[in-house]
DNA sequence: CGTGATAATGCGAATCATTTTCATCTAGGG
DNA sequence: CCCTAGATGAAAATGATTCGCATTATCACG
């Protein structure tokens, strides 16, 4: 609870001295990333939000969301096709493991990733920003 | 040449065997897919398919990419946020680099990332399908 | 080589996540 | 406390992808 608060927090001071202005809803959906146990997608958040305060809407979301993501924030993950998923960032380094079965979703230590990634992009004269590893397979509990 | 046919005809070979039905639509995709330089998305192959044979739609694009994905022909990239994109499998082994200031796209082998997700799915009782790889960041050019 | 059952196509309408518009509200510096 | 740039909500717009259905084409079989 502790650690939650003061990801929230030092959050909130990073965005403040970005020059952003603090909004409850801003807040709240900090709150909410800062209090999840895993990755959401936008209308997660929504729900969650509205159960807190009304005052919420879908755009917003969105927006604030997509501000986040400028202000690096939080990451964006494309575990499905169709809806992004958001967490923020600083809860440890890791990419994940989807099961193509159950649809689980498995966080993983990254750091092998990223040192094969540095790898490959100082063979190709690229500065890596961020490695994103997607690994689909099976589960312990799906393997026959 | 000799190659990329030998692509589309072994490619239309497996179709066949799985009891895929051939049209000309799909000969029209597959051929496009096996000579493009690299990864397409559905209104590329639309267009340029329509420049071969006006009996194409922007459904049937969907509709064969989808077939040729789930028969394990084609893999599906989401470089970007918005779209879809596809390229033929058999063209080697590679992963994206994506450079987040003018947008290329660089392949690099992903020999080292196999390697690297087949360890960490180990260690979590994950039997890996497929690992995809996405790392931005700043090719040479853009780097300043 | 025809035929027919069955699958594929085209077109347009429907979905659905995300973005935008715009009138209204609010944070926070002065 | 006031003012204004910036934020919000609600609803409409967008844009990629999918679906429904009437029509057409494939290809196994005779």
């Amino acid at each position: 609870m502790g650690v939650v608060e003061d990801l929230a927090a030092s959050s909130e001071r990073r965005l403040r001295q970005s020059g952003v202005r603090m909004t409850a809803q801003r807040r709240l959906v900090l709150d909410i990333l800062a209090s999840a146990g895993s990755h959401l997608d936008a209308s997660d958040i929504y729900e969650r939000g509205r159960r807190q305060d009304a005052r919420l809407s879908l755009s917003t979301v969105y927006r604030t969301l997509n501000l986040f993501k400028e202000q690096g924030l939080v990451r964006e993950l494309h575990l499905e096709e169709e809806r992004r998923h958001y967490e923020l960032h600083g809860k440890g380094d890791h990419s994940h493991l989807v099961c193509l079965r159950c649809g689980r979703v498995i966080e993983v230590d990254s750091a092998p990733f990223i040192a094969a990634a540095a790898a490959a992009g100082e063979a190709a004269g690229f500065e890596i920003a961020s490695a994103h590893v997607e690994l689909t397979g099976y589960c312990a509990d799906c393997r026959e």
